[in-house]
DNA sequence: TTAGCAGACGACAATGATTGTCGATAAACT
DNA sequence: AGTTTATCGACAATCATTGTCGTCTGCTAA
């Protein structure tokens, strides 16, 4: 994900306002790989900044996805997770007991449907799910 | 998914009671290839049976689920998709205007991970989403 | 620098999907 | 037929997300 700089910069030139909660969310965003969702973002930004209300970080996570700066992505955990990592194509591994998210990086890219299978749709992307349980999870369970 | 009758047979062994509105929705999943969310499945039994309830549908769809008789799955669409097929492992082909649902038949075996990418985690399944556009949708875009 | 406005802010209410509650009812077993 | 007990369906509650609206504030042009 962009710098904050940059993206207050591209906010600019979209002649969206570049306000300190938006800063805030840049920031929090730039190089995490936690796949947080938008109620954990609220979270964190509230630490620093008491104020700063739900609506706010739901409308910063749209804008950045609308340019491109991040993906919403369902993954089948009740809610939706931000991923600001939009420069390398990649899937994810999911926890199903306690919903945390890992990039993988496997190469899909023979991964196309044949011709009579996609007959009737043009299909633009492909998204794979790895579910299973981490190893904390697993630990945990023996209680 | 088994016939009405099977399933019948399934409920009473479980202990679980057979009643109309039941019989009414094995009846609509019996063949369906359609992956109808729980709303559909309840507007189409109403056409029959004016009366039955959305939370009787779910607590059916639930039933049978417990008993790896459907899966419900999580596509991005906004709701739960009911789906009849569990006999042949698929995955799915998904129109993002309209959410319609097609089954597809890659066969996804070799798709595991890299020992060094499952690390810390058990993989239990694979999902794979293939996103696009029905010729439909496709067409209707044109105005 | 300042004025003016488009756009963002946050409080609050509304929505849509799903689940919980509970008295009345009906299936299954005797 | 009578008893037990799960299901039925009306209604309210919950959770994630979106809409409304009056106030406030970045941004820009004078
Ligand atoms: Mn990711
Ligand atoms: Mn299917
Ligand atoms: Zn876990
Ligand atoms: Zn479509």
């Amino acid at each position: 994900m962009k710098t904050v700089e940059d993206l207050t910069e591209r906010f600019r030139e979209r002649g969206l306002r570049v306000t300190p909660q938006r800063q805030a969310i840049f920031g929090l965003l730039h190089a995490d790989a936690s796949h947080p969702t938008v109620e954990t973002l609220h979270e964190r930004a509230r630490s620093s900044m008491p104020t700063i209300s739900l609506k706010t970080v739901y409308q910063t996570v749209h804008d950045l996805e609308a340019m491109g700066e991040v993906e919403l992505i369902h993954l089948g955990t009740g809610s939706v997770r931000v991923d600001p990592n939009v420069e390398h194509a990649h899937h994810h591994l999911i926890c199903t007991v306690c919903g945390n998210v890992r990039d993988v990086l496997v190469d899909v890219r023979d991964l196309r449907l044949p011709a009579r299978d996609r007959r009737g749709f043009t299909v633009a992307d492909v998204e794979v799910h790895f579910r299973g349980v981490c190893d904390d999870c697993a630990a945990r369970q023996l209680s």
